[in-house]
DNA sequence: GGTCTGACTAAAT
DNA sequence: GATTTAGCCAGAC
């Protein structure tokens, strides 16, 4: 396992966020709140889309919307479009700035990995 | 060391 | 049913 270092502190649960980011499989998302609550911070997604302010390239922070879909966060990519091009690169449709199908390409860490 | 903001969510109005 | 407010925790000023 790569440890992941921000900084010399803790970040143990940036650590957590990034590893949960990792595990959405391609062509699909998952929320803020759906990482939080798996990592067992449910009222905490803002947090979680804190943690991805390091948002190194091994994380798809991409792969990673608000409840709705919307891709709020792709201002902080290199380029506000990367974000939506790398969703539609991976199947996912984006039509202004929200993810279609949603429904379809939701992803939930608890659901999946907590079976 | 207190205050504000923030890639969010859910409840209340 | 849509809009507004409050709650969360951690980092920055």
């Amino acid at each position: 396992m790569k440890p992941i270092k921000l900084s010399e502190k803790n970040k143990d649960f940036f650590k957590d966020t990034y590893a949960v980011a990792r595990l959405i499989p391609k062509g699909r998302v998952t929320s803020y709140g759906a990482i939080a609550r798996y990592l067992g911070m449910a009222r905490s997604a803002r947090m979680v889309g804190w943690a991805m302010n390091g948002c190194p390239a091994d994380v798809p922070a991409h792969r990673v919307v608000n409840r709705i879909g919307m891709l709020s966060g792709k201002v902080h990519f290199p380029t506000p479009t990367l974000m939506q091009e790398r969703l539609e690169a991976e199947g996912i449709e984006v039509r202004d700035d929200q993810v279609q199908n949603l429904k379809t390409v939701y992803w939930d860490p608890s659901n999946e990995l907590s079976l």
